[in-house]
DNA sequence: CCAAGTTAGTTTATGCCGTAAGGAGTGGCA
DNA sequence: TGCCACTCCTTACGGCATAAACTAACTTGG
């Protein structure tokens, strides 16, 4: 019998992402002490607070009282493990915006609200996105996504590609501020403190910065580098800057296309 | 004497980054066998090849005969050598995209580019943007995309952010594409084989789909997911349409943005 | 009620990883 | 010649994912 690759470890995972496990009420051995939940929770909370670069199976398991080999008894493996965890992290976003202030509204709301989700879980930005994990909440997701924007008309075909740009760019933007969260608490060093020492060392290293980069340098004497408020992380306020801005520039472009394909 | 953390490597890195270490012409010791750029050059080779996840210390080292620990005569760390084979990588980037046919000709032909860079070489998309690698071929790639963009009239300070989105919107677009291309190299498992696998286990696994997803499902029934082009992988034309379309739309925005502000 | 079989969890071990520490050989210069 | 900076090696440590074998708990068939 010739089984693909990974075909039947899909088929578990398949099953533990949708849940369609039915467990009979009464099995023999031991009671389980854990479950997949409490697993996947218990994940979420390290790659949360600590970045994906500390979950570890020892990680989670120490944090459950448990060796990291005991895991092994819910989760066929760490990738699964990270899936399912991409999966439930997804099932904070909300459903069901409201279309009534028209789709402009809808689709800033919901790239507002993704925005904020992938700030608030910067791993999930990590989880490829080539092969979607194909749960059941990444598929609620894009679905949202595409309800929303069918309500402007456009084709199925040119419809996909908005939706799959929206994604592109609300990603994109996130990751930049999900990274420069991530950074102090990694690095133990702040954004100010980063960007002052290399800022020093940059002109040390690069004298003639003025001459060989003479746009960058009319944007900088223009004060377009200059933080507005202090509160806030300088790469965090551009970050969300950037998303705001550019969310308004895809979204004129959406209309364009709208506009141009007469609908 | 107190020192930041880091800020005596960050020196080093720069100077190294910069090339600003100036070699004596004799030196006591044993000729170097090895040179920064071979060790630079045998590492982005295996990231091309094998992915981000093949590049070991030990990898680099025994594609050039040497030990792991060779390497650390050379580079400080790993770290570095990935931030090193970044800035390289990008110097293969071109640098004057011509203005003449106005700028929305020459940021289609630079972003074009910079996808094709990026799916050239996937792992580029896994070094963090937040605190940027600051070395000389980073600061070409962003001096060129502002370049262009200034062309627009565009004020400073809403130019930065239109240069961040086209920034993740490429990004974004890149990942897609080269995260398939990496799956199989990585897996062994081709993105059709993968696909039919796949949907099969998810009619199994969630047979009530046509009533939960009705706008995914419209669009499968309206066609869209059919392939056009049965020589290249699914995903990567996917990716490839979704980039070409969603660029023709930010750049609508943009056009409009400039309408708006009137330059 | 007991033996068989299933399950939860442990210990142990394998083979990766980055890199610290220390030692061996090389070659320019005093 | 001896010193010393330098390249490169061996060894070692602590971390990682996870395979394999084991113990102990529990249900169930006889």
């Amino acid at each position: 019998m010739v089984v693909f690759a990974g075909q039947g470890d899909a088929r578990r995972s398949m099953a533990l992402l949708w849940r369609t496990t039915r467990s009979k009420e009464t099995r023999p051995g031991p009671k389980p002490g854990l479950s997949v939940d409490l697993i996947v929770d218990t994940a979420v909370a390290i790659a949360d607070e600590e970045g994906m670069a500390a979950l570890s199976m020892r990680a989670v398991g120490e944090r459950l009282g448990r060796t990291a080999m005991a895991l092994y008894t819910y989760v066929p493996s760490k990738s699964e493990l990270v899936d399912l965890m991409y999966d439930r992290a997804l099932a904070e976003l909300s459903t069901h915006h409201n279309l009534e202030a028209g789709w402009r509204a809808a689709v800033t709301s919901w790239a507002g609200e993704a925005w904020e989700f992938y700030v608030r879980h910067p791993w999930v930005l990590q989880v490829s996105q080539a092969r979607p994990v194909l749960g059941p909440n990444e598929y609620v997701m894009i679905e949202e996504a595409t309800r929303i924007l069918r309500e402007t008309g456009l084709g199925a075909g040119v419809l996909r590609h908005v939706v799959g740009t929206l994604f592109c760019f609300v990603r994109g933007a996130a990751q930049t501020v999900a990274e420069s969260r991530q950074a102090p608490v990694v690095t133990g060093v702040s954004d100010e403190e980063w960007w002052y020492a290399r800022s020093a060392l940059l002109a040390e290293v690069a004298p003639d910065f003025r001459e060989r980069f003479p746009t960058l340098t009319w944007l900088d004497d223009e004060g377009a580098y200059r933080s507005q408020d202090e509160t806030v992380p300088y790469l965090e306020q551009e970050g969300r800057d950037t998303f705001t801005t550019g969310l308004a520039i895809l979204l004129d472009g959406i209309e364009a296309t709208v506009g141009r394909t007469g609908a």
